[in-house]
DNA sequence: AACCAACCATACTGACCGGTATGTTGTCAA
DNA sequence: TTGACAACATACCGGTCAGTATGGTTGGTT
């Protein structure tokens, strides 16, 4: 399942992700993205079919990051909280050390595309869709068993689980990386919103 | 200050908030908002002087319609924790009845704008900039007392904060207003986000 | 050596979109 | 009646950008 991506094509992923990052997906080009690789269009066109398509690799690697820094973190011996907990802070952390790409993510997620659908990407586009919401499970699960135990408050799961979620990609619109920073920011920031995730569920 | 808006002109922002809700901002064309208007460009450009000045316009009221929201209920003979509730709940309150305006604002909150600064309109850019700074201290200033009183956790101020914030804004990104909805929901949501984000500065 | 496929540059096109210049209509005051 | 101005519509321009067509270059295989 993991697409062995070739050096290139990591090199494009990481360019795009930047430009988009700091222009805007719909705003940066195509051209932007070569000029700043050193390179011209027929480089990207050549491993992706399309700009949508491109887009769509951020968004996937971007997903990808999270799935692989939470998924070993859970625990099914512990309890609710100590992995809410350990799920939280490995989400801050790992969205810290990419912010490019979440940042995409962030910008489509409230924009409803109905004008190009272009139906052969259409695949990819759920295939998205689909691990982003089975990566939103991870934490449903905690939630659920949580408020089952009584360690968390019983409340309506769908608003929790995803303002929690929101709230721990909150990084994303503030957070800017200073140069000269401590080592141990990352950690601090992730520490503190993993607990205040964990107390604002109980 | 407060500008007498005319009648037409509140249409046109409102069919903008629409469009670039659904479109994004930056893909929702001048003709896609008047042809929703059922008029043309010129209509459009009569009242605005370029889409940026739009974009901003709608960005501004965003930021007056919470501002007018949250701003009667802070009473500084209440506790920092009753203060923040009221705060918190008028916030999301708002928030919820005029999603449309709201959505815009997040969009524009990750991408620096390198590309077209426009120096004309700059001054409008940095008078909303300079509002949303202003509501941004209404809450820092509860947070802060808050933090010295031992209501709150003491913690980094601006990770809370700004944290707080976009959690309190998350409803822009996964609530979706259904036909036959109970006219309850919208004090629900509220209510239920309101306890979260003081539960989780505690 | 001959070949081929992956890789990438160059040059070009068609469509869209922001902005402008100009024409048209209604309204109101003198 | 007539000017004058606000509130639009219409037509058009220039630039940008996604996408394509094509040709060149390299490295590996037979």
């Amino acid at each position: 399942m993991s697409e062995k991506t070739s050096k290139s094509k990591r090199q494009i992923l990481d360019a795009a992700a930047e430009c988009f990052m700091t222009l805007g997906a719909d705003v940066a080009s195509i051209d932007d993205i070569a000029h700043s690789l050193g390179s011209t269009k027929g480089r990207i066109y050549h491993h992706f079919a399309s700009k949508g398509a491109l887009v769509n690799a951020v968004r996937l690697r971007a997903t990808m990051i999270t799935f692989d820094a939470v998924s070993p973190v859970i625990d099914d011996a512990k309890s609710p909280t100590d992995n809410f907990r350990a799920m939280a802070y490995s989400h801050v952390l790992a969205v810290l050390g990419s912010l490019r790409y979440h940042k995409v993510v962030l910008q489509y997620h409230g924009a409803r595309r109905t004008k190009p659908i272009a139906t052969p990407e259409r695949s990819s586009v759920e295939k998205v869709h689909a691990l982003r919401k089975e990566y939103e499970n991870l934490f449903r699960g905690v939630l659920d068993a949580g408020m089952r135990a009584g360690e968390f408050k019983d409340q309506n799961l769908s608003v929790a689980l995803h303002s929690v979620l929101i709230f721990m990609n909150s990084p994303v619109f503030w957070y800017m990386p200073r140069k000269g920073e401590p080592e141990t920011t990352h950690h601090d920031i992730a520490t503190q919103l993993a607990d205040m995730a964990l107390a604002a569920l109980c």
